[in-house]
DNA sequence: CGTTGGCACTCTTTGTTGTTGAGTGCCAAC
DNA sequence: GTTGGCACTCAACAACAAAGAGTGCCAACG
């Protein structure tokens, strides 16, 4: 175990994409008639049973083939990196779908997750930014009836945040302009969190004259914070069906424990943005992700959001049995292409 | 056929009854037993054959019970509605959720649908207004950069949209407040729609002189409306994974057919908004909503929005195997909650 | 004439029992 | 270290039998 020969190495090599393409359990035969190697089935079958013992693969019952363990798997990824080139026709999709003028955060958000779901026989997902997070570009107050206000926010990167509250007082449209734009003015590059930390600071040393004004806007965003305490974020989802066609899916108890995780979401956003400004790229493999319900399921995403802090995480969500060679490096491109339409 | 004696109908009404709570087709014996019938299993045979032949049952295979036909479900829906009162449980759900304060209009009805997954093992769905049919309450134009600008659009009923253009000339947030309280002031009790017209009518008669601020506003709206073209509704679901638990989902192939007509929602909402403007409560059986994928599911709904047009439906969608006498006034019961919730 | 018991028949479901084939582990020989 | 041979295991498949539920039809009964 500990370390792998240059022989055991190719072996798990030949099993992990031999198991990728076909779904089955891979056999000491079947491998040997592969023009890679000049070995007898007895030769390879010696092998095999040692990369068994280091827990890199497992037999599903006594007379089948191998499959990889997670660990196979992350051996692997880690170590055997042969990355295809993203396709023409992925590029042709991207350049067409994300590699447009502008749009909303949402937009963009969707438009990435769309093309994953169409260029892969997975599940295209990503997390939303966490809105306290980003940095605010915009804050305007509507007036909707008596105390009732409605705040419209808009973050840097153009994502948009409704928010309905009710004021202390009541105040004019007129007023709320004018706190809207006294706000704007102050708030040069603060995030919403920022921007409520500010406030309770203020709020503590009230003894301090201010002008009225100043303390009027005060006594608003009290009320605005109050009133919505921490909303998280959350994720996007498109291409649930892919998931149906592959055979590991078929049983129909298994499918049940994935759509639950679909449906709940929050676990899922919990694995991706758990290791938010770690690494760029990252592939959870099965159990890794410490989620019951998608222990076989693998994650290949990566962050998005140039300069600054990242904003979230796009990537797929699979079969173990994933295609990395080609998923890792297409993950990359369109999060690249995100963040670049992103920055427009 | 034709007409139907009383003992006929009393037939249906019991096989329909031991299918929707059993899930198996349902034979003489069994029917023979219940305390409501004296007869013998052969004579409840003959009685079944000629509802049978009238298309109200039908058999899976020759030598099992019968179920009912989507006919049979639906004489059963049209002139057996012994309903079954809302439970108090339900009540008190619904309570909880649904006869708080305010609210955006997505929230109520996210919570609609949510407390309607809650009480049953069906989806809960309802379809979002048609925007450019609901009342404006309040227009308002937010400055983002150079001459890209942010309209928030909030309803009479509480919904808020928010929608990104760019504008034809450079226009300062001063000049944009000015329009907006301008628009505000005129608008009084238009749709989205209405106000297009409006715009589009004043267009046609360009030469009239106009004072300037108007012509300007009429420049923007035009933008406005250049850009966005006609947004459709959309439809919220939950609860998808309820269904699951039906046997008549077991068959993985079904299951894919019912999730695939989820994960398009424009097939629902043609069903939903179908009849919009029709009668208060609709049930739609089987193969009844033209859908290829829903020839296997019911629907119940019913409007929600009171005074005025109605708003959207919200409802249910499950096995045609439903339990209809519980679902029918829970159903309106909800649809009346939200309905009251959204007039605060 | 409506109702009933009897009977032969159909068809699914379930369990049993081989048979086949892929794959393994181990061992002795090269 | 590599290889061929061999006995063994186990899932998958097919064939078959038996059970059980339900039917249609018919003749008989009140």
């Amino acid at each position: 175990m500990e370390t792998l020969s240059a022989r055991h190495i190719k072996v798990l090599k030949a099993v992990v994409e031999d198991y990728i393409h076909s779904g089955e359990p891979v056999g000491s035969r079947t491998l040997s008639r592969s023009p890679h190697f000049q070995l007898s089935p007895a030769t390879l079958r010696n092998v095999m049973a040692d990369l068994e013992d280091s827990g890199f693969l497992c037999q599903p019952h006594t007379s089948a083939g191998r499959i990889p363990t997670d660990l196979g798997f992350r051996y692997y990824v880690n170590n055997l990196p042969a990355f295809a080139a993203v396709s023409s026709e992925a590029r042709r999709q991207v350049r067409a779908r994300l590699e447009v003028a502008g749009g909303r955060l949402e937009e963009i958000l969707h438009d990435g997750v769309l093309t994953l779901a169409q260029l892969t026989p997975y599940v295209g997902v990503v997390s939303l930014p966490d809105f306290r997070q980003m940095l605010v570009r915009h804050i305007r107050f509507v007036k909707l009836h008596e105390r009732r206000i409605l705040t419209v926010i808009v973050s840097v990167s153009g994502a948009v945040q409704n928010v309905l509250f009710e004021s202390e007082t009541i105040l004019s449209q007129d007023q709320l302009n004018h706190f809207s734009n006294y706000l704007n003015a102050l708030l040069g590059k603060l995030t919403l969190s920022g921007i409520k930390r500010k406030v309770l600071q203020e709020m503590a040393n009230d003894k301090r004259g201010y002008d009225e004004l100043f303390a009027q806007v005060l006594a608003l965003s009290r009320s605005f914070f109050a009133q919505n305490p921490d909303q998280q974020s959350d994720v996007m989802l498109d291409g649930k069906l892919n998931l149906l066609e592959h055979p590991e899916f078929a049983d129909v108890e298994r499918m049940k424990e994935i759509f639950k995780a679909f449906e709940e979401k929050g676990s899922i956003l919990k694995i991706l943005d758990g290791a938010l400004g770690g690494e760029q790229l990252r592939v959870i493999i099965g159990a890794e992700s410490c989620c019951e319900e998608m222990r076989h399921c693998s994650l290949v995403t990566a962050e998005y959001g140039r300069e600054g802090p990242a904003l979230g995480q796009v990537g797929v969500i699979g079969p173990t049995r994933m295609d990395y060679s080609r998923i890792i490096p297409l993950v990359n491109y369109i999060a690249d292409a995100m963040s670049r339409r992103l920055q427009k």
